[in-house]
DNA sequence: GAAAAAAGTTAGGCTATACTAACTTATTTA
DNA sequence: TAAATAAGTTAGTATAGCCTAACTTTTTTC
């Protein structure tokens, strides 16, 4: 009610973990400002259907989501303000774990998953002081700020990329460790630089150049690497 | 039941944080070898002792505990195994946040109880490494190896010295962070040496020289604060 | 060694989170 | 627009941990 920290509406009484873990699926769902279906959360949180239904109505109950029977969830100013406090948490470590302890980058993300439940906001600000306050976690990933704050720029995909286009990698998907290793064998990581040279056609093949690599991925790979565009000489739609 | 590592019985299915606090209670009442009472566990953990009969049944179930109804319980070497695991997990992340990050010592025990039930032995390994395998924590407390071996040493509390006897504070009780924090301003912290040169009758406080400071502790204090013998010119019994 | 006190246990509940099975609502398709 | 399908919900159950109240066993005290 007063001071700029905690605005009305639910404060700090410590979540469990898997409020925590709701609050963050239904944000990556539902991003900017959309909605989240209990059958996409329950997917992502390898949970039954109805095990959402039931855990949904508490956290709206809580204030921490706006539920309407049969029509999904949003996260309410109170379940974002959460939502980014755990995801601030899960990409500092993931930094830290990364800059200061030598963590390979295809195993941060499960480590982080555990922690970022345990650490204080002390301590996740001491390790992100510790590393120069980095501004994205190992994948590309942006931090939120302490306040709350986070870049929501909506990248393409390499996957959607046309012949011709040009970008740099801002960000890959960050859960599975076999792919991440595989993209570092690729050199596709954050920073570098691509260019789309052919596409195969029904689903085939993408073929680019990555620094002086020239190399071939499947669409589905493609699809979780995210770039931001260069120089792409032509219109595009959408 | 082959391999050095990980001797028959109950192996690492992850225990849950509950479970490792009973193991961790369980064995810092029982140090060596000794048995524990439902009621002082209860207290330790500060739980209702109907709730430590019920857990105590379970973990015996598991073979984690020798139990005998009404007469307590003792660590099996499955769950001495499993309670050195979590209090080198505690240790090394209080080191670790004392020395990487600069946590205040009256706060890295607050951190690290959560902490030790998230974080993997990979990551208390690098930890550790990281700050070049320390023995102790930033209480004194001697860290478990990997393979569960810890100095048992009992030391003598300042409570107990005799007028004359001197020492070297090893360690300090480490969860109550008011006290930590005056035992830091008196410079009594492990490494320093100590005398005692007068004590009160009837419970009174305790005069001593630490470095070249003369002064006075009252004996509930000087209890939680060990101390390894130097010179002490007279015989001890016990 | 019996009564009193202390310690420990069982019985019965509660909360959070999850599940399956059965049912309802919404959406798609023909 | 009605039938088929998909999505979502309710009902009933399970498990881990915890609690209080009532009871039992052990220990202490006179």
């Amino acid at each position: 009610m007063s001071g700029a920290r905690e605005a009305g509406g639910a404060t700090r009484e410590a979540l469990t973990a898997p409020v925590e873990d709701y609050l963050k699926a239904i944000y990556a769902i539902g991003k900017g400002t959309g909605a989240a279906a209990t059958n996409e959360i329950a997917q992502r949180l390898a949970l039954a259907p109805a095990s959402v239904s039931g855990m949904v109505r508490r956290l709206a109950d809580q204030g921490l989501l706006a539920y309407e029977r049969y029509h999904g969830v949003k996260l309410t100013d109170s379940g974002r303000r959460a939502a980014l406090r755990t995801l601030r948490r899960h990409r500092v470590i993931e930094a830290y774990l990364a800059e200061a302890l030598g963590y390979p980058w295809d195993r941060v993300h499960q480590e982080a998953e555990r922690l970022e439940h345990a650490a204080s906001d002390e301590l996740v600000d001491r390790m992100a002081a510790t590393i120069g306050e980095p501004e994205v976690d190992p994948h590309g990933a942006p931090i939120p700020t302490r306040d709350g704050a986070v870049d929501e720029t909506e990248y393409r995909s390499l996957a959607d990329m046309r012949v011709g286009a040009s970008g740099s990698v801002v960000r890959v998907a960050d859960e599975d460790p076999e792919m991440l290793r595989y993209l570092a064998e690729l050199a596709i990581v954050p920073g570098k630089r691509v260019t789309v040279k052919a596409r195969a056609p029904y689903d085939g093949p993408i073929t680019l150049t990555i620094g002086r690599q020239e190399l071939s991925i499947g669409p589905a790979l493609a699809a979780q690497v995210l770039v931001a565009p260069l120089a792409d000489r032509a219109g595009r739609r959408g």
